[in-house]
RNA sequence: GCGCCCGUAGCUCAGUUGGAUAGAGCACGAGCCUUCUAAGCUUGGGGCCGCAGGUUCGAAUCCUGCCGGGCGCGCCA
């Protein structure tokens, strides 16, 4: 038994192949395009297919020809009751109410899988998101990339791919020596020292104290007046393990865990990157020259020098990358650039989640992956925008210099994780949004947490009383449903093929919207009842229409909690 | 100067990958609670989908050029 969109398109196919085997279609035409879905307009039916349109022409067809032939053979299934064929070439269906009401049965018994998708074929893909600097804990800045991609790796999962879900530490670059240099201070403070303001430059959060007070615990005083060289690698190493435990609490917090924590200090020790140019270097995309002086503002330092350069150009790019600095060391790119091959073994396709501030780096990386793959790894970087942090509808002021920058961990605690990863997920990723924190807690429909979490809690408030009222809810009679009540059954059976267009375009928000949808459909049934007594779903005076419709209900309540899930927020029970 | 993203109702945003008469919420107007959660529902007005061309049966969606906004353009990370 398959969900009724995948029915229904395989019923195409099917007739699809008949037309072939009859002559009338030519064979192998492309039938990629297509599709079945709802009607924008419902009073032309219930589902729509394109195919007679869209296999016309390269069948060198007329569509409407083609039309009716399809027309014949759809309107022979057991499922269809009328088809007909409108404007340029739409092939528009009315199903059977059985075949409404056998998917509302359907969603019962798939439960927690309704909406799973084998679309996926076990492919692995491995999705890198957070990745935020081992130099502090997560502030909001971090947070919409962390839902998103986390959402994403969740989506991709329900629609049958395999995830790896993983973080990039960086750990070799120059920030982690100024971690290491400002722990080396509260190390100093915490043998007694007075250290005074912290100097411009270094990290001055707080959060570095303990850090200092473990240090000088078990090394006492001896790196005190120590040359650097003594201490550097010890000092940054205890400072970014700590650090990351403290990112790996307040992902916690956000119910993120990954699955893989890759270090660039191991890709480099490793020696990934030099195998990386090695391999490049062998095909041409690695030479030594010189860059151009930068573009926009002059400046007047600028001297040429040669470097090893990747050709990114040969794929797009407007300059060539370098994958070294002058004094031999790896660029970020460089290694990032190692890293991303080494991800590459491992999975069937790559997605990144990166802040757009980051977007001028995107084509360096594809042309990167494509020059080490030889394409043969799709490779993805999803951008996401900014996050504008209100209160009331003021700008909360951060500054970074001062370190009281607005931590996850206090938003989290504030406003709960169900509204933050909710709320993250009512915009595209690449477009803008603002966070009002008086805004996402208020309870009403301008807040779509709120509203798609009553609905759910209004579903189970109902199976609570029905069951109080001992009414047998057990074996539902659905030919009870009339087609009021299977205009609900019509929107949840939308759920599998939204879960699977959201996991094609990588777009995890398209489950929010369709939730906020299902939630406002199904409020407008329950306030019918408001206005007819007939419409409630308990009836008191009718044990066998409550237990269908409860039925109908609760399908409803499985199919927000099976979305809900994709986006990691609880389903509420009452509120 | 160059690159990326964006431009849809007064405001905040969707728009099923090119489909039929472009949709929600907020705000504004008019209604709906003795009984399943009114934290809700019903209903009205409101649009040159930034502009101009192009591609085709068909464009908010794809291409080109403008206009306007955001982000970014170092051997940083």
């Amino acid at each position: 038994m398959t969900t009724l969109y995948a029915r229904f398109a395989a019923h195409i196919d099917a007739a699809l192949d008949a037309l072939e085997a009859e002559g009338i279609l030519a064979a192998g035409v492309d039938r990629r395009n297509v599709t079945v879905e709802p009607p924008r307009d419902a009073s032309h039916g219930d589902l729509a297919t394109n195919a007679a349109m869209v296999l016309a022409k390269p069948a060198g067809m007329n569509p409407r020809v083609l039309a009716d032939a399809l027309t014949a053979k759809l309107g022979a299934l057991d499922e269809v009751s009328s088809v007909d064929v409108a404007g340029p070439g739409f092939i528009n269906m009315r199903l059977s109410e059985d075949a409404w009401r056998s998917e509302v049965r359907m969603i019962a018994d798939a439960a927690d899988n309704y909406g799973r998708s084998t679309m996926g074929a076990g492919k692995t893909v491995n999705v890198e998101y957070v990745s935020a600097n081992p130099t502090g804990p997560m502030h909001m800045g971090h947070c919409r990339g962390a839902v998103v991609g986390d959402a994403l790796a969740s989506l991709l999962q329900y629609a049958g791919n395999k995830v790896i879900r993983e973080y990039y530490v960086n750990d070799a670059g120059g920030q982690v020596d100024v971690l290491a240099r400002s722990v080396h201070l509260r190390y100093r403070e915490a043998l007694g020292e007075d250290i005074g303001e912290i100097p411009e430059g270094l990290y001055p959060g707080a959060y570095l104290v303990p850090v200092g007070h473990k240090l000088a615990t078990h090394h006492g005083d001896k790196f005190v007046t120590a040359p650097e060289s003594d201490w550097l690698v010890l000092f940054r190493e205890t400072a970014v393990a700590d650090m990351m435990d403290m990112i790996r609490a307040d992902l916690a917090l956000l119910g993120i865990h990954h699955d893989v924590f890759s270090s660039e200090a191991v890709v480099q020790r490793e020696k990934k990157p030099e195998a990386a140019e090695a391999f490049l270097r062998e095909r041409g995309l690695v030479y030594d020259g010189e860059l151009e002086a930068p573009k926009g503002e002059v400046d007047p330092d600028w001297e040429p020098v040669t470097l090893p350069l990747f050709r990114s150009t040969q794929f797009g790019d407007d300059q060539d990358r370098p994958i070294r600095k002058s004094n031999g060391s790896w660029t970020y790119f460089g290694a990032d650039m190692a890293y991303h091959f080494q991800k590459a073994q491992n999975a069937d396709a790559l997605i990144d989640i990166w802040g757009a501030d980051h977007a001028g780096t995107v084509k360096r990386i594809k042309a990167a992956v494509e020059a080490l793959t030889g394409g043969t790894k799709p490779f993805d970087v999803k951008l996401v925008q900014m996050v504008r942090l209100l209160r009331g509808g003021e700008p909360v002021k951060m500054s970074k210099r001062a370190g009281n920058f607005v931590t996850l961990a206090d938003v989290v605690r504030e406003v709960g994780k169900d509204v933050v990863r909710f709320t993250m997920l009512t915009r595209k990723a690449d477009a803008q949004m603002d966070f009002d924190f008086a805004k996402v807690v208020e309870a009403s429909k301008d807040n779509p947490v709120f509203y798609v979490q009553y609905a759910h809690a209004r579903i189970c408030s109902l199976k609570r009383k029905v069951a109080e009222a001992g009414i047998d809810a057990g074996t539902p009679d659905l030919s009870l449903l009339d087609a009021t009540d299977l205009q609900l059954a019509q929107l949840a059976a939308q759920f599998p093929r939204i879960v699977e267009s959201a996991a094609v375009a990588r777009e995890p928000h398209r489950i929010a919207f369709y939730l906020y949808d299902l939630a406002a459909a199904f409020h407008a049934y329950w306030n019918a009842g408001n206005d007819d007594p007939e419409r409630r779903i308990f009836l008191v005076n009718s044990a066998q229409t409550t237990s269908a419709r409860l039925f109908l209900a609760s399908a409803i309540g499985q199919v927000i909690a099976n979305g809900l899930s994709i986006m990691g927020v609880a389903a509420a029970q009452e509120m």
